[in-house]
DNA sequence: TTAAAAATAGTAATTGTTACTGTTTTTATT
DNA sequence: AATAAAAACAGTAACAATTACTATTTTTAA
């Protein structure tokens, strides 16, 4: 299938680019729809389902029933709060020796490692005790 | 809320204990039928989360959109085969340690880390290319 | 300019899961 | 054993995220 050009498409990996919060499809849709107001939410879908196959973004599986996409397609840890469900980059340097121990121990073929942290968020520890 | 005791409950963490492959719901659901014949997919449900919730089980999310459940609740890594989407045991040191250097390089509260491995299964593998 | 391929908007369908409701089980107390 | 309140149940309906379908519009190479 040769890829065809599209202003959706453009505008959907652009929203992506300005964004640091892993959004999920529907906040992409209703972002994208600033500029194209009668975006199809299956068009959000479709094209975030295809970024992703080409390697162009990267979808987080984190757990919590939502698929969320982040533009950065480099190797990194996340953090999900089990509170406001918030998606954060972690400044930890990548394991990446894991994945190359686990492949070791395997007698399939593992391509890749997903890890998550869960736990509650800054904003939330904060919020969480008004006594 | 005080538990009462539940044969069907007995019965869903019975299967679950002899089952080393992670199923599902859904899985659940059809093997318990064998002793419970009109058993609710509700009850499996509610007794996976409860069972979950009160650590007998352990839930786990491994990106294919469906939850798995795992009779052994300690610390350890899972694959999950992109073909045929089967979960197996990670015979790897679960490195604990990486959910230490992460609560020391973020703000918020760190609970746990979840990962999982995925690729191609050795059963997938062998049967790929049949030329 | 044209025509085939790809993409679209809008809608319907699917899937995994949770919520609801009236009935049955469990269990502590008489 | 009888009773009654709490918990759990079966069966069904509702829900949310996602995917599939269809007729129309865009894109692009010839």
């Amino acid at each position: 299938m040769n890829l065809k050009h599209s202003r959706q498409r453009d505008s959907i990996k652009e929203f992506l680019a300005t964004r640091k919060d892993h959004p999920t499809a529907d906040v992409v849709y209703m972002g994208v729809r600033q500029s194209f107001p009668n975006i199809s939410l299956g068009t959000v879908y479709r094209n975030l389902t295809l970024l992703a196959d080409i390697g162009e973004i990267m979808r987080l599986r984190v757990g919590d029933g939502v698929d969320h996409f982040d533009y950065d397609t480099s190797p990194h840890y996340h953090f999900v709060c089990s509170q406001c469900g918030c998606v954060e980059d972690l400044k930890l340097p990548f394991n990446a020796g894991l994945t190359e121990e686990a492949k070791e121990c395997f007698s399939g073929e593992i391509e890749g490692q997903m890890t998550y942290f869960y736990g509650c968020c800054a904003d939330c520890t904060g919020e969480q005790m008004p006594v």
